[in-house]
DNA sequence: ATGGAGCACTTGTCTGAACAAGTTGGCCTC
DNA sequence: GAGGCCAACTTGTTCAGACAAGTGCTCCAT
């Protein structure tokens, strides 16, 4: 925790965790944080923004800002990496490589991960679980230059992303999530346990480096009595965006 | 648009769409766009935050800005009016009460919309079409001080939100969304057109006033043919998080 | 009572400056 | 050629000040 601004954002968070301001009340106005933390109005307006991106808070013009939740995840790399997500929140990850195989890149391979034509990408089914519950099923297809790295772990590391970190210092920064519905086939049916046709959550991401550079693409299939994705939304910051399913 | 600093994210927003920077190259330096566009730097950090915060660039200290995407639905109110999103695609958004009724609050409503035991709420099921097809079921309970506007608005108006605008100054602000997949039941599958037990998207949201006050709680099913959902996340940013289904 | 004007307060916008910290590429040495 | 060091560049953090704009309250006149 280096930034001044990070601290009084953190320092905030817990404040509100532990109910010195509950949901629905105001919070101070900026002059007077600035003067309790001993820093320039900049710096606290830095810290809120970080507290209303969360959605912990909202802001108006005029008014004092006001609580509208009171607890939040707070993890941060919560969704690049299962297994940290479910250490954060006291959970134990599993993970199983089910089938590996190189391919040949497909035209929807190379554009999500802006390959040329003829490159080999390696194409990994992983089962991943939560306290001995399966609960994902991940179709993932690596890029060519990160394959080979990925080819070389054990078949039931909880944690790829950690692992690719330690073994070739690979940071995943930016993803896009396109979320949607489908019905369990009978091989998502057999590894997930549950019955065919039944409802699961699916996300198709791509995963990019700090440079820009996709990594990865997935379609990750939940079951959904077992995880579910939360969003806060305000008037000028909508994260989320609905997508019609043409285009 | 009055701010400098959203004109400027507008112009570098157009610009990417305009692929005058493509994916994958770098935007100019703070320095050159505040020379550029004639303000401060910090007037470019703040537009350049907008554009992050979208998921169309990357920012890490050191380096230039990355751009990681080339177009964004950039609607405003996306989230909070369906009607709105829809002609904000040039799609025609169609809506019909099926159900309607008021019920003493449950437990759930209590808490979720911050009300008093015994009070009256208004539940509404509608079912909601895009061009003609049915694509979405909301199910909403509206807060006691907001029901009987509601209960008024004609059976098949297309737009609530802009119907409760125009009525009673309302002003949608701040929402949460849950998102997770479910099986469509006999009632489901009737008004969607779907087979039993296909699966569907459900969006569970509350949403709340600029000051902070819970208005209505809905239970939304998507087709996930026709609708889908799309975040973007970045290593300090996290809009999205998973949480497990317990708690 | 009711409505409007005015005022204090609070957040939003913007500037210009300075320093810290991370990245990149070139140069130099071995 | 390989490796390491350095310098230029770029983004991140913070400050102090000023003004704009929206909110909410009081008070006054009707």
């Amino acid at each position: 925790m280096a930034a001044r601004h990070e601290e009084i954002a953190d320092a905030l968070r817990r404040a509100i965790d532990r109910e010195d301001y509950t949901v629905g009340s105001l919070l101070p106005p900026e002059t007077e944080l600035a003067a309790r933390y001993g820093v320039s109005r900049g710096t606290v307006r830095q810290a809120v923004a970080t507290l209303t991106a969360e959605g912990l808070i909202g802001s108006r013009q005029g008014a004092r800002r006001v609580v509208l939740a009171g607890r939040r995840s707070q993890s941060f790399a919560e969704l690049r990496s299962f297994a940290q997500w479910a250490r954060a929140m006291g959970r134990e990850a599993t993970g199983r490589v089910m089938a590996q195989e190189w391919r040949t890149v497909t035209a929807e391979d190379r554009a999500r991960l802006q390959l040329d034509p003829g490159t080999r990408v390696l194409h990994v089914l992983r089962l991943r679980g939560l306290d001995g519950q399966p609960v994902l099923l991940e179709r993932t297809v690596y890029a060519d230059w990160i394959s080979t790295a990925v080819e070389h772990i054990e078949a039931d590391c909880p944690s790829v992303t950690q692992r690719l970190l330690d073994d070739t210092g690979l940071v995943l920064a930016y993803g896009e999530h396109v979320i949607d519905a489908v019905a369990a086939s009978a091989r998502d049916a057999e590894l997930l346990a549950v019955r065919r046709t039944s409802p699961l959550l699916r996300v198709r991401r791509v995963t990019t480096t700090r440079e820009g550079r996709p990594v990865e693409w997935s379609d990750d299939r939940y079951r959904p009595d077992a995880v579910r994705f939360s969003v806060h939304t305000s008037i000028g910051n909508n994260a989320l965006a609905r997508m019609t399913a043409d285009q």
